[in-house]
DNA sequence: TGAGTGAATATTGTTGAACAATCTGTGAAT
DNA sequence: ATTCACAGATTGTTCAACAATATTCACTCA
């Protein structure tokens, strides 16, 4: 059950480029290629099976959702978020997720799937399971953001999150980030089932406000430079 | 800025993908191509005076930009916005904007800056040249979206905006569309000069409906279908 | 010893040709 | 007229090569 960016999914060699990006996509999303590392053209083109032309061209796609930056004639890295990136995905949040509760108009479908996401989210907290807890926590951003109704503005936010989860993984020691805001995200969706989102809009800023600072804390102190 | 056709032995080694994807990305912004057009991989190829390979790769970061769509074995496309796409922009744009406007903290520098962009509005609605009007109402929400301070947003805005121009292209004749709409982006800086932020973000949303439904009306009498 | 220099090497950027897979359109047979 | 098949055209992918740029590393000279 990933929730990974899913764009032309299934079909398997439907086109090759395409499923080399998404191959990419998912390593990179798990861990397995750390931030900042290089993308050699030919071990990996030789590794994968794929010629390095096509190859090149799933890095064009990759450097568009921008988890993958190019450097010319240097190589393609993957991205490595710092301070400026952090404070970057922070305007775009608190930008774009207040909007939506403010003057989204949540059907009754939608209020019961955040309550589905809070269930899962306090499970996997009293599990003590930190990667369960982070993707209820991204399906909840998610949810919010769907609110908008907007398919373009959902694909911003997956841009968003994954660039979020690079931050992540460039940490040294993951610690319990969203523990804290398991409680703050169900306060929201029960002021949303109240019909007060004004209130709503205003506490999510302040959340985001909050985690922006705590994560910016945990960064400065891990890795200042790079 | 060069229309020339030719690119016999000029302008090489400067990144050749990027150039050619900047070039057709220029032809169609112009209308030169119009929305729905075929773009033959051969005869570009050979128009342009680069490889299909690297023709290729430039349409992929044009694909990624949503100005061109591609189906498989079928050949890639100039995007032709539809009813639906223009939905979705305006779903977009009502939630970014008025959310700029609310939540964003004008520098005297930007408000002067929106100034002059009405100034501009002005004079070329005076002088009766509408793609003037067309390009000071573009710039002017992009300034609106430049509140925020994020770059992405500004990115989603200048994609957007983009469409939107696909769209009056795709209108076999543009009316005067920005002509009703020059004073009502002034008073929305008047608002906020102001500092009446909740005032100019409701006005903007009812401002984006009319809009809308304005251009929604034009599309579906011009043309129905496809 | 250490810093600057320059050739040797490796990697990326681009090209052209080739072949497979798929779509399109025409014509023949029923 | 409908269906089927076949040839032609276009896209998807690979390969081999070369040009342009980066990186490495040995070497000279203070």
């Amino acid at each position: 059950m990933n929730t990974a960016t899913d764009t032309t999914t299934a079909a398997e060699h439907a086109h090759t480029t395409a499923w080399i990006a998404s191959v990419l996509r998912a390593r990179i999303a798990a861990g397995q290629l750390t931030p900042g590392s290089k993308l050699s053209e030919q071990s990996l083109s030789e590794s994968l099976g794929v010629s390095r032309n096509t190859l090149r061209q799933a890095f064009a796609t990759l450097a568009g959702e921008s988890i993958v930056t190019r450097i010319p004639n240097r190589g393609v890295f993957v991205a490595a978020p710092g301070v400026e990136e952090v404070r970057e995905i922070y305007r775009v949040r608190r930008t774009i997720e207040p909007a939506a509760v403010l003057w989204g108009r949540p059907t009754p479908a939608q209020l019961d799937a955040m309550d589905a996401i809070i269930r899962k989210a306090r499970a996997a907290r009293d599990a003590g399971s930190v990667p369960e807890m982070a993707n209820a926590n991204q399906a909840f951003h998610e949810a919010v953001v769907s609110l908008t109704g907007s398919e373009l503005l959902r694909e911003l936010m997956d841009k968003v999150l994954a660039e979020m989860r690079l931050v992540f993984h460039a940490m040294s020691a993951a610690p319990d980030f969203h523990t804290h805001y398991v409680d703050r995200n169900a306060a929201v969706v029960e002021q949303l089932r109240r019909g007060e989102n004004e209130r709503a809009a205003a506490d999510l800023r302040a959340y985001l406000d909050a985690a922006e600072s705590e994560l910016l804390g945990h960064l400065e102190g891990e890795a200042p430079n790079r």
